[in-house]
DNA sequence: GATGAATGAGCTTTCATTCAT
DNA sequence: AATGAATGAAAGCTCATTCAT
């Protein structure tokens, strides 16, 4: 294996070790030794990969986005009707909110609460834009179809991911009822019902 | 003035202050001498008010869901429809969120994010009963009028404060292309079809 | 009852109540707070009696060295032997230890250790002399009378102060296997054989 | 040198240090800070050594113990009798308060009395076992070839450390009017006149 | 005499980051 | 590339003492 594969490797076993951290214990309550402990590498060498820990967190949220946005990507090539894509949408999130609780909690818990943390480098929502940007043309797409009423895209986008997140901060709260799962088909309804032309 | 009631001014005071600086900064990046020097009262003093950082958090969030719930309680006691209900609710939201965006930021980037000060105290969501009760409320009554679908509360409750919230933040970022208030009857109407019986 | 006597029998009570407090949880862990509210009374009032914390400490000292050597003067005024005498003094310590710890802890774990507290005030050994005394007054008879050799007085005290609060301390770290009580007649037997003519 | 040696080398000069400052000034007037300036160390860099104040001061406590310990083993080795085993453990505690008085003092001004300090760790006596141990040896020893009278442990332990002691807090204290070591031939005489069968 | 809110210096401890090896 | 000892500023919190009421 080349030396840049490996160091690309190695890269991502430390953002995907501090995501979990960051994720569960929150980013001031994380520490660059604890991330280097969990990962057996030196403090040092870590900071050969990152030059900092907000530019690590800032790295964690692309990453995050991407795998997010390529799941969307997935959704919008297919064929699907709008409520149907709609109820794909819901079906990958709160799957990921089931088995990788991490990165969902990452959005809600660092991301979203961290300002200063993002502000240089993160300006806007650029950081996030591979999630953002499916979204939006998931959303356009449907309204072209004339699936979805058109309306202020943020009016949409808003619906989704503060619904879809809000879900999800309430079942690590420990607060529903039930499974997460249980709840997808109402609430892709729901949104269905909310957007649809 | 009593002694008991100048306490109880300060203690408000005290809430207030913390609360926006909480809300601009996080609550990691204030300080309790932030705090103070905002308040021109002295550290130690401070602590006579609140045993710790962390209490003091939770005062604020039982203080501001109160505060929230209190409004919400008024359109709960109106005899409007729901569809009218829902449009008064996502704009006494927006309103707060324009001129005193520091509750709600307080929800979104303090009580959200923070799962280690509030998970002694604040369990469950008890802190911020005071909202959920008069949402909670505000459901029960318009399934009860047959206006608005009958389905789980918490698919219900995460639609409202997820997007309400999730506009805030959004609007918190800078990334909305107009005003908040501009958003109210999209909303409203996103809300009402999502619900509707 | 007087004002004069009023204000006396508030000192004491004070005195004694600090004197428990010092000797369970340390000089430095008691606080006048801590002192005040078990007393009912308000921190700025005890600052009427004793005008630093230090000074409540040396008074303390004081107070405590009195009293044991008032038990000890009974003892002096007695016609007994030597060795009897030895044995009653041994009692009286280990009965105070019994009933009254808290004077022969603050002797060991208050006075030994907080140098700094009494040395302005206490230089030498004035605060305890009246325990001193009358050990002294006790060795002198009973070196007069040829009962004990004739030796550095010092050689003799230390003996006493500290085989006596050595057992004590062991007391204390609950390390003694039996009742103090039971050792009584060992170390009076030893401190006799130790110091006899 | 290997980096592991000259860590040891570091961790010893941080105890050696550190006692010295808590046995002239007390536990809670020596701070971190103290320590560190005395050291020409970063007040961080000492974190490494010892996780916090109390784990240092009870390093320094099982550390002094062994030392003490150490040197009476070699008493406990010899082929003297019991009443020059006692005169040389006497000589060599009353040497060691000339020499070395931080280590004595160490004993009867910080160990003694910070309960609250030693109370997770070092339960019973466990962190001044190196020191007991020996004495129980010297005991048992003597008793065995009968030139000591059988009693109860404590009562033969609680005179030597508390006699010792006591004369070492009073030269602390300035009050003897002689030389420590003008009492060495008094004490040991005492003590083996107490304990001698 | 009595109250207790107020002060603020000082404490222990943490942690992002650096750099000699 | 890799190590981890070292730095030091800054945090949360405490508490003896004062003083206006």
């Amino acid at each position: 294996m080349k030396i840049a594969e490996k160091k690309a490797l190695k890269r991502e076993s430390i953002i995907q070790t501090a995501l979990q951290l960051f994720s569960t214990n929150g980013f001031h309550k994380t520490t660059i030794p604890d991330i280097a402990t969990k990962l057996q590498m030196s403090v040092g060498n870590l900071y050969n990969y990152f030059s900092s820990k907000d530019i690590l967190a800032q790295e964690i949220i692309k990453y995050t986005s991407e795998a997010l946005g390529e799941k969307i990507r997935m959704v919008n090539m297919s064929e699907a009707t709008a409520e149907d894509k709609i109820h794909q949408i819901v079906t990958i999130y709160f799957t990921m909110a089931e088995e990788k609780p991490e990165m969902i909690e990452y959005f809600l818990r660092v991301y979203l609460s961290n300002r200063e943390v993002f502000s240089d480098g993160c300006e806007g929502m650029v950081c996030v834009s591979g999630f953002i940007t499916e979204i939006m043309i998931f959303f356009d797409d449907c309204v072209a179809s004339e699936e979805l009423r058109n309306q202020d895209f943020f009016s949409a986008f808003g619906l989704f991911m503060g619904y879809l997140g809000g879900m999800v901060f309430l079942k690590g709260e420990h607060v529903l009822p039930k499974e997460i799962a249980f709840y997808i088909d109402d609430i892709s309804r729901n949104i269905y019902n909310a957007l649809k032309a």
